[in-house]
DNA sequence: CTGATTTAGAACTCGACCGTCCAGTACTGA
DNA sequence: TCAGTACTGGACGGTCGAGTTCTAAATCAG
């Protein structure tokens, strides 16, 4: 954590630059991200932020314009780990039975994005500074849910030409299957903090959601043998 | 809670209590709502409230011990308000076929409640300082979707009982109907501030959750016939 | 009318915090 | 090695807000 001021030639870790003011930048957003994360951004103070990064005050104002500047750039970074991570990438079914494995596979891939105590908190942050950073809510929705979302509706467009679904509107259906799975988690989880949820209660729920989406537009309405 | 010193008079919650004091009480609850929904707890001052309420700063102390005993006022007297719109009176259907009529009916209501811009603010509010006052975020949950899904919850074990549909688990299947219809509308008003949805796209929207929905769970999978 | 309570209004304490400045120090790159 | 740059650490101005306290005036009960 306190990256302190050891490494004082290169560090190549990653790709990241390797100079002072790299490195302090990185130390300074890291910190940032902490403590907006925790008390929000008019609870986190410049100098604490300055402290935690073991950094002075001077070189935040140095790397950003000002607080608002170094906050749009937490959330920005954050915003796009997290969207990388959604991984949209989705194997097609061979078979029309696969399908609802794969639907099953694509929801908890989402809960495990979504459910992340970091990105829990960051949608809080967001959306609790919406009136003072619009743009970084309309971000934020394009990398997580309206991304997530895109990706699946292509997928079951695809599943849908091979005759694997029946469906009119795949972005309709895309997007019910989304709130299907994450409706009940993500608002719970808004509202109380966090979430726990045991690997079996997870599968129970993903399977009612595969469920019913089958059933509304699965092929055959045998379909519903997948309940657990 | 705020027994305070007063009760000189009478100040008989129930209708209106007309002292001074219990008017100049209004006056600053009314102030501090929409301070507090604008600016958020931090955002807001004491000291706005009373100039807003046209009241000394004095007056707003004596009525509540702090800072935050006032938000908690503000919060619960919005919550306890919303939650009475809900209306969990739902008027069972006669036929099967007008069970899907009851579900848009419900659907329709669960929608202008939740989508009205005060609630939506309440909702952000209350989400964003979830960490400082954990009771609130419980409390909106429960008197909102908790509400309205045991209500939904109750109305489907009776049609499901009297054969309109086929289902084993009431909770889940309200749960379900309830995210189909508020996810999206929902999430979308918490990251962009607020939704323009127009009375066609509503019913659209409506059609098609209840659609999916009967699909799963309508006694006939000739409940298709709803689509729009 | 009288006495008690409440309120206005402003001053005040105390603390937090943004953003800036400066003089001295550590680091970096050639 | 050495000049130039980045960084430190502390202090500072300015603003703002929570919560308290005091006095004079308004209000209300009996």
């Amino acid at each position: 954590m306190e990256r302190s001021t050891v490494a004082t030639t290169h560090d190549g870790d990653a790709g990241e630059p390797a100079g002072r003011t790299a490195r302090k930048r990185r130390a300074i957003l890291q910190a940032a991200e902490a403590l907006f994360l925790d008390r929000g951004f008019v609870g986190a103070s410049v100098e604490e932020v300055a402290v935690r990064a073991a950094v002075s005050k001077q070189t935040v104002y140095k790397q950003f314009e000002s607080k608002a500047a170094l906050f749009v750039a937490v959330v920005r970074a954050m915003t796009g780990e997290g969207s990388d991570r959604v991984q949209v990438e989705m194997r097609d079914p061979e078979t029309e039975a696969e399908v609802a494995g794969a639907l099953m596979g694509h929801g908890e891939r989402l809960l495990n994005v979504v459910l992340v105590p970091k990105l829990l908190r960051l949608r809080r942050l967001v959306i609790s500074e919406t009136d003072r950073f619009p743009e970084l809510g309309r971000a934020l929705y394009e990398g997580g849910p309206g991304r997530a979302i895109a990706g699946l509706a292509a997928a079951l467009r695809r599943w849908s030409d091979r005759g694997f679904l029946t469906l009119d509107d795949p972005m309709v259906a895309a997007t019910q299957f989304n709130w299907l799975v994450m409706g009940d988690p993500v608002n719970r989880a808004m509202f109380f903090g966090s979430v726990h949820l045991s690997a079996a209660e997870q599968q129970q729920h993903l399977a009612q959601s595969v469920g019913v989406f089958l059933a509304a537009y699965g092929r055959r309405s045998a379909a519903d043998g997948e309940r657990v």
